[in-house]
DNA sequence: CATGAATATGAATTCATATTCATATGAAAC
DNA sequence: GTTTCATATGAATATGAATTCATATTCATG
């Protein structure tokens, strides 16, 4: 947690921080990430980066919650909420279209989540012992469409959870990347949802 | 490539060095695994690593060589050779197949590979411009299974290779990371190809 | 054996960064 | 206007490697 001094800074400083941080985490990996940098795309000295947050890590600690906050934003809270109002395949394309969504929003956010998931040691240091989040969100999803018969209860939850995500992250980093893509024309990921669906589906 | 000087060491402290070298690279990001740490783990002297290897890249690069070369070797030969004897889906799960028994057989390489994938800047150095390989590959597997008209033409090749990738890496990393799991077993595997199959599919 | 070229060695150097710290600044309180 | 406290600063320090280099050793060859 960044100390008291951070959070009396003027918001705009604040931004101003959080902004350069973005900036270099997303260009390099974490441990290659400088705090020099930070400070002076901030315009702050290096020594008043450590008024604020304890070192390094404190930082992206807090990056990521704010990174993890915005993310579950996107999501329709209707649908968190009264996900039994939904069926199995309308609550995927939802989670589905809203990682779109966040993505196409905050381009530059992606390669931060994305490095992090590939430091599994820092991902520990970052959120303790939990699992993989969204594998275990897809996960549970699978199971409560197996319970719903819409899913072929011989797929595996687990494995395909797995697999769910790294099409998500697949998905998001390829609309990301090849920037003549266009989001709004969402016909290409609907086809992509439809063969998911196909997959997946009970028959 | 490695000087010349590598290659005369006898092999068995060829492979000391490489066994070193995997060991700190599948443990550590690239831009942690320390040199000192694999000279000393190879039990050769710091400088020696230098009368071998340029630099730790060097070394880098020949180990992902060697990588790439056994992963392809785990690829029946003939199914590359006369891939117009297979139909799409048999060299689907050759692919996949192969990629999982790559993973079990060389768990240790998997992080190694991974690691690289998420260091954009780092790949553009040890493979140049090349795109993401195994994306190209299932693009054209793509391409070539509509052609055949056994894959839906309403499949964007591309992005759909993207995703094949994604879900194969998801596949690999399971099978490594959950130890319980027996790839004997090929069951799971097979509902996950029946389910990739399902999807794409031309109906 | 003697010789020199190739190889081995690890201490010394260099370099890039995180972090600390002594000091300066400024604003509120009296 | 002085005191006090919080905040700001960037030069100094600490750290942790990568890489170099002067020296020692090995080995093939005459």
């Amino acid at each position: 947690m960044p100390k008291d001094t951070f959070f009396n800074l003027p918001k705009e400083k604040q931004e101003r921080i959080i902004e350069a941080a973005i900036d270099e985490f997303a260009t390099h990996p974490y441990h290659l990430a400088r705090v020099t940098v930070i400070a002076e795309q901030a315009g702050i000295a290096v020594g008043s980066f450590y008024q604020y947050f304890a070192d390094k890590k404190d930082l992206f600690k807090y990056l990521m919650g704010l990174l993890v906050e915005k993310k579950l934003s996107y999501i329709n809270s209707d649908m968190v909420k009264n996900q039994d109002k939904y069926d199995f395949f309308q609550l995927l394309r939802e989670v589905y279209l809203s990682g779109i969504r966040f993505a196409k929003d905050n381009p530059r956010l992606l390669p931060i989540g994305l490095m992090l998931a590939n430091d599994k040691a820092l991902y520990r240091e970052i959120f303790g012992e939990y699992e993989d989040q969204s594998a275990a969100f897809f996960q549970h999803l699978l199971e409560y469409g197996q319970a719903q018969g819409a899913i072929d209860p011989a797929i595996d939850p687990k494995i395909t959870g797995k697999m769910l995500t790294g099409m998500l992250y697949s998905l998001t980093d390829f609309i990301v990347e090849d920037g003549k893509f266009d989001p709004d024309d969402m016909a290409i990921i609907d086809r992509m949802l439809y063969f998911i669906e196909n997959g997946l589906k009970k028959r």
